[in-house]
DNA sequence: GTAACTTAATTACTTTTCGTAAGTAAGTGT
DNA sequence: ACACTTACTTACGAAAAGTAATTAAGTTAC
């Protein structure tokens, strides 16, 4: 049972930024529109889940698909002003990651 | 095999925001200090996650944990200075789901 | 003094999600 | 024809989450 007692506008933006690679991917788009391999290796996820979180984002109203016919094919995904507009926000996460966290103890490779 | 180009400060920063509940127990002690029973019906987690999420907010130096022993016992947890300055990224993101998220759009309780 | 209650957890168990790897469909390059 | 690339999907074991019950230490109610 929830029974939260926090605005649910905010607890549903936590919950799209909460999911494991969302914000990884909103971040790598913000440096324009990509393409699914370059993104793929960008941020080293799987393609499921790669597959999975841009569906999900394009559901949301974040990421926006586009299929060029040109040949090859070419797909592109980009952010729409919603996603664009988490800029700041990811700005925020910069400063605070450049501030407080410790080279010494990023992520293993 | 993660073949990450991005900065490993802020991927690590990232995870933990993304990780379930741990953003929203660091924005909930943002409003001050609080007990256990406190974060866990004002959030809606479990206390089993809600344990887990404050020891590893601990072991990052984000949350801190005090006893106090009056009687009766009083255990309170607080935000560090490294989690106080997440302030600035907690209020973008109230900024963003007031501007973005639909009010048909939240989760279901 | 013991039964019921509260807080801050932990343990046991089920369900969901993740990660790895392999497979597929459509097209390209040689 | 054959290998290669892109954008996926499927299968499956492993890890994490969710639910519920239990515990330990202390409090209050009678």
């Amino acid at each position: 049972m929830n029974t939260s007692q926090l605005c649910p506008k905010f607890e549903k933006a936590m919950s799209i930024l909460s999911q494991r690679w969302t914000g990884l991917v909103i971040y790598q788009l913000l440096s324009g529109p990509q393409r699914f391999c370059t993104i793929e290796s960008s941020i080293g996820i799987s393609g499921r889940l790669l597959s999975d979180r841009l569906k999900h984002l394009e559901n949301e109203g974040v990421v926006k698909r586009e299929v060029f016919p040109e040949t090859p094919i070419r797909i592109e995904y980009s952010l729409t002003e919603k996603g664009k507009d988490l800029r700041p926000l990811m700005k925020e996460l910069e400063k605070w990651s450049q501030n407080w966290i410790d080279s010494e103890d990023t992520l293993e490779d």
